[in-house]
DNA sequence: AGCACGCCGACT
DNA sequence: GTCGGCGTGCTC
C-alpha cells in the first residue's frame, strides 16, 4: 500500500511561504506520483492552480482540510533521487525558495511549457479601464484563452489586463502543461529504397514498370541522393525547390520514409579542430594523470587540484582522464568560464568524443537547451561541456566533475540562487562517489589552501610544454609618465618594444582591464589608491543623490565614510585623480603612432555578438591584424603563434578594485596575460606598466611565484580576517521609499542582535553597517546592505533562515530582503 | 506573493 | 448608512 498524501514544496512561493504542504494524490495517478514529480495543485485561498515538486509519499497527513492534487506533470520534467538531493542542497546553502532552485537546475524551456489559460467568469463588471475592457470583451467573446495569444492578439500589456481582472474576480486563471513540443522537432526525410534504384528514377527512367515522371519529385530524389543521409525537410524542400507536397507524394508511394528527430544539433560539431593535440604525455603529465585516475576509480568521493603553469598541457591531461572515464562508463562535466568556452576548445572535445558531447552555454536557444537536457537525460550524451549551469547537467554514472579556471568569479551565480558552482561539484561528486578535479594555473586561494592542507589531492604540472620558455618581463614604471600629464598609456618603452615586434612582422596583445574604473581615487605622486583604514581595500567615491560635489569616499566592506581628501594620506602629494583610461583612446593613439599597422579592438562595445567576438580572434590568429587591443576577453586560453609581445597597460586598476580579492585577481590576470606571448620557436616578451612598480603582488606576478604569493596573502587574509579565515554574507534591502529601507536596514540589524540573545548566541557575527549599496539606486528602489562576517555552520544557514522568515513575515513585504553568501563581488 | 478579513474616513 | 483605503495574517 502506498501512500495517499503527497508532500509538495509549491514554486513561486517567497522563502517565509516556501513549506512542504499536504495534498491528497487521486486515485487514477496514484502509482505514477512519487518524489520528484511535478504537478499543479491548487494553493492558497483564491485555489489558482500553481506548479510544485512532490518531495515525499506519506500514508497520513496531519491536516484534515488537504486538497487534492491537480495534475501531473509529463515525467521529462521529473527530478531523480540525485536532482532531489541537489534541490535540497541548493535550498539549503543559498537560502532560495524552491522556485528559484527547480529553475535553476531545470531547462528554462521546460518550464515554459506551462501555460497560463484565463477564462471568464461572467461576473458583472463595473468601472474598467480602456486596455481591460477590451482584453474581457475577448475573453467573453472566445472563450478561455492562453496567456500568449491574448498578448498576440491585443498587442497590449495582457498580463497587467488579467491581473487586474483577476483581482475584481472577472476571469479565473488555470495553469495546464502543453505535451506537444513546441519549435524543436525536426522533421526528416529518407530513401526508403535503394539508392541505385532512386538514381533511376530521378533520371527519370523506368525500373520495374515503375517511374517518376513528376519534375519536382525527381528534384527530391537527386537532392536526398547527392547528400547521401536523411535530411531536414527544410534543407530538403529549399535544396529542391519544392513545397513538402511532393515529399508526401513520394512517402505514400512508398519511395521516402521521413522520421522525427527531436535529437538537438550540436551547434560546435561542425567547428573544425586544427590545433594539436599531443597525443603521448610527457612523464609529468603522465604521473599526474596516474594519480587523477586512481582518485576517481576509487570508490570513494575525491578532490583534486589540478595546478600547471600556462602552456604546461592541463587540457592533454583532462582529456586522457575523460578518456579513462568513459572506457569505465561513467560521465563527466566539465565547466568552463563562459570567456574560455570558444568553439576552438570545444572542438577538442568535440572532435574526440562526437556525438556524446553536449554542450551548455548562454547562447543556446531555449529549444537547444532542452534538446541538450533531453539528450542527457537519456544517456545519449555523457560528456557536458559548459558554463556554470553545466553543473546541474542530469548525467548518468557521473565519474568526475572537472572545473577549469577554477578562480573564476562567475562559477558564482549573482542571481537567485545564489550557489557556487564548486559546491554544487562538490555535493554531487559526493552522491557519486566521484572525482572533483579543479584547474587552474592560479588558483583561488580557497583552494589552494585546502590543497596545502591536504583536503585536495595536490597536483603540479610544473614544466610547460616542449620547452617553452616563460617570457621576459619588464616592468615600467608609470608614475613620471602621469605626472608630466601625458596621460598617454603608452610608454616609451612599450612603444619601442611594439616598434621592434611590428618591424619583425610578429604580433602584439595590449590588455587594459577596465575594471575600478573611475570610481577609486589615487595619488598621481606616490601612486597608492586611497584605501579603508579598517579593511584595506580600495575605497570607492560615492556622490550623493547625484551631486558631483558633495561626494565621499566609502568602503564597501564595512561602510566607513570619509571625506575625500585634499592631500595624499601616504605621501603628502597634493594631486589625486580618479584614474580610467578608455580603449578608444588607446587605440586612437596607436594608430597615430604606428601608421600602417593594423588594430583590432576588443572590448564590450565591439563585440557585441558572440559572432563578431569569434571572428576578430580569428581574423588575429591568421595575421590580419598586427595589434590585439582588448579588455578581459584577450587573456584567456586562446593560443596565438604569432604573438611574441604582451603588453599590459596599467596593471594597477585591478588592484584598486573594492574587494578584499584585488590583490589576487590583479595576480591571476598578470600570470594570464604574461603567458600569451612567445610560443615554440619564438621567445616572448612582456611588459607590465604600473604606477605601483614595487608592489609585491605584481613582482610576483611578473616571476610568476604563485607558492610566494599565496604566502603572503593568505597571511594578509588571516590578519584581517576575510575568507578562507571567515564567511561573509552579503544583506540587501531594497525598496521604493528610502526612508523604509532606511528603517527595515536597522531592522534587520536589531533582529539579528535579538536573534543572538537567545536561541542563537552560539552564532558568532561581526554586522557591518547598513551603508547604501554601491549603487544606491537601481531601478527606482533604494539598496541598503549589511555585511556580516560569519562562519557557515548549520547553526548560521537556521540563524539567516530564520532571519529571512521573520522579516518578511514582519515588515509588510513592502521591503525585501535578499541573501548572498560569499559574494563574488561586491 | 496573493488574497481575504477587518477596521477607519469620504461619498451615493 | 456603504465603498474602499491598506494593516494583519494565512496558505496543506
Amino acid at each position: 500500500m502506498r501512500g495517499a498524501f503527497a508532500g509538495v514544496c509549491v514554486l513561486d512561493n517567497p522563502f517565509y511561504v516556501d513549506g512542504v504542504y499536504d495534498y491528497l494524490i487521486p486515485a487514477e495517478i496514484e502509482d505514477s506520483v512519487e518524489p520528484g514529480r511535478l504537478v499543479t495543485v491548487p494553493f492558497g485561498i483564491s485555489n489558482h492552480q500553481r506548479v510544485g515538486v512532490v518531495v515525499e509519499v506519506r500514508a497520513s497527513s496531519a491536516y484534515k482540510d488537504v486538497k487534492m492534487i491537480k495534475t501531473l506533470c509529463p515525467e521529462t520534467l521529473a527530478l531523480d533521487a540525485e536532482q532531489l538531493g541537489i534541490l535540497q542542497f541548493l535550498k539549503y546553502r543559498t537560502l532560495s525558495p524552491t522556485g528559484d532552485a527547480v529553475r535553476a537546475m531545470l531547462p528554462v524551456s521546460a518550464m515554459a511549457r506551462l501555460r497560463e489559460l484565463y477564462a471568464p467568469t461572467g461576473g458583472r463588471a463595473g468601472k474598467l479601464g480602456e486596455i481591460d475592457r477590451r482584453v474581457l470583451d475577448y475573453l467573453l467573446l472566445h472563450g478561455e484563452t492562453d496567456l500568449a495569444t491574448l498578448r498576440g492578439v491585443e498587442g497590449l500589456p495582457a498580463e497587467g489586463s488579467v491581473r487586474r481582472l483577476k483581482a475584481k474576480g472577472l476571469v479565473t486563471r488555470r495553469v495546464i502543461f502543453t505535451e506537444k513540443r513546441e519549435g524543436t522537432a525536426v522533421r526528416f526525410w529518407s530513401l526508403a529504397i535503394p539508392p541505385e534504384r532512386a538514381v533511376e528514377f530521378a533520371a527519370g527512367r523506368e525500373v520495374e514498370e515503375e517511374k517518376v515522371s513528376n519534375l519536382k519529385q525527381r528534384a527530391v530524389l537527386s537532392v536526398l541522393l547527392d547528400a547521401g543521409e536523411p535530411m531536414p525537410e527544410a534543407d530538403l524542400c529549399g535544396q529542391a525547390g519544392v513545397t513538402v507536397s511532393p515529399l508526401k507524394t513520394l512517402e505514400r508511394r512508398g519511395i521516402l520514409s521521413r522520421e522525427e528527430k527531436t535529437l538537438g544539433k550540436n551547434p560546435y560539431t561542425d567547428v573544425p579542430y586544427t590545433g594539436m593535440t599531443p597525443q603521448t604525455l610527457n612523464e609529468e603529465q603522465s604521473a599526474a594523470l596516474e594519480t587523477l585516475w586512481s582518485l576517481a576509480a576509487d570508490d570513494a568521493p575525491r578532490a583534486a587540484l589540478l595546478q600547471g603553469v600556462t602552456g604546461s598541457g592541463k587540457t592533454c591531461v583532462m582529456t586522457a582522464l575523460i578518456d579513462r572515464l568513459l572506457g569505465a562508463g561513467k560521465g563527466v562535466i566539465v565547466l568552463l568560464p563562459e570567456i574560455a568556452l570558444t568553439p576552438q576548445s570545444v572542438a577538442i572535445f568535440c572532435a574526440r568524443y562526437g556525438e556524446r558531447v553536449a554542450v551548455i552555454h548562454s547562447a543556446l536557444s531555449s529549444g537547444e537547451r532542452y534538446d541538450a537536457y533531453c539528450r542527457i537525460r537519456r544517456g545519449d550524451a555523457d560528456v557536458v561541456i559548459g558554463t556554470r549551469s553545466a553543473i546541474f547537467a542530469p548525467v548518468k554514472n557521473l565519474g568526475a566533475i572537472i572545473i577549469d579556471e577554477e578562480q573564476e568569479h562567475t562559477y558564482k551565480s549573482d542571481a537567485n540562487p545564489r550557489y557556487h558552482a564548486k559546491d554544487v561539484a562538490r555535493y554531487r561528486c559526493n552522491y557519486n562517489k566521484a572525482l572533483m578535479l579543479l584547474a587552474s594555473a592560479t588558483p583561488s586561494l580557497e583552494s589552494a589552501k585546502k590543497a596545502r592542507e591536504g583536503s585536495y589531492t595536490h597536483v603540479k604540472l610544473t614544466k610547460r610544454y616542449g620547452g617553452v620558455e616563460l617570457p621576459a618581463v619588464q616592468i615600467v614604471d608609470m608614475r613620471q609618465e602621469l605626472r608630466e600629464g601625458s596621460g598617454s598609456l603608452l610608454s616609451r618603452p612599450l612603444c619601442e618594444a611594439i616598434g621592434e615586434t611590428l618591424s619583425r612582422g610578429e604580433q602584439c596583445i595590449l590588455f587594459l582591464n577596465r575594471r575600478g574604473y573611475n570610481r577609486t581615487v589615487s595619488c598621481r605622486t606616490c601612486g597608492k589608491p586611497l584605501t579603508c583604514p579598517n579593511c584595506s581595500v580600495a575605497m570607492t567615491y560615492h556622490t550623493l543623490r547625484g551631486n558631483y560635489r558633495e561626494g565621499e569616499m566609502v568602503c564597501h566592506w564595512c561602510g566607513k565614510r570619509l571625506p575625500v581628501p585634499a592631500t595624499c594620506p601616504e605621501c603628502g602629494g597634493e594631486h589625486l585623480s580618479h584614474i580610467g583610461f578608455g580603449t578608444q583612446r588607446v587605440e586612437e593613439e596607436l594608430k597615430l603612432l604606428f601608421a600602417g599597422a593594423k588594430v583590432l579592438r576588443m572590448d564590450t562595445d565591439t563585440t557585441t555578438t558572440k559572432h563578431a567576438y569569434e571572428e576578430m580572434l580569428g581574423k588575429f590568429r591568421r595575421g590580419e591584424a598586427n595589434i590585439l587591443l582588448g579588455t578581459q576577453m584577450v587573456t584567456k586560453g586562446h593560443d596565438f603563434p604569432g604573438v611574441t609581445l604582451v603588453g599590459v597597460l596599467l596593471a594597477d586598476t585591478a588592484l584598486y578594485m573594492d574587494d578584499y580579492r584585488a590583490g589576487e585577481r590583479t595576480f591571476a590576470m598578470l600570470t594570464q596575460v604574461i603567458g600569451r606571448a612567445g610560443r615554440r620557436d619564438r621567445p616572448g616578451r612582456a611588459l607590465i606598466q604600473t604606477v605601483n612598480p614595487d608592489s609585491e603582488v605584481i613582482r610576483l606576478a611578473c616571476a610568476q611565484d604563485f607558492d610566494q604569493f599565496f604566502d603572503r596573502e593568505i597571511r594578509l587574509r588571516n590578519l584581517l580576517c576575510f575568507p578562507p579565515f571567515c564567511d561573509l554574507a552579503l544583506i540587501t534591502l531594497s525598496a521604493q521609499f528610502e526612508q523604509e529601507v532606511i528603517r527595515a536596514a536597522r531592522h534587520a540589524a536589531e533582529l539579528m542582535q535579538e536573534m543572538q540573545k537567545d536561541a542563537f548566541r552560539d552564532v558568532q557575527t561581526v554586522v557591518f553597517g547598513p551603508f547604501e549599496a554601491p549603487v544606491y539606486r537601481v531601478d527606482n528602489k533604494y539598496r541598503m546592505r549589511l555585511v556580516v562576517k560569519c562562519r557557515l555552520s548549520r547553526q548560521t544557514y537556521l540563524f539567516f533562515a530564520e532571519l529571512l522568515t521573520k522579516f518578511g513575515n514582519g515588515a509588510g513585504h513592502r521591503v525585501q530582503m535578499n541573501l548572498d553568501f560569499n559574494p563574488s563581488s561586491l
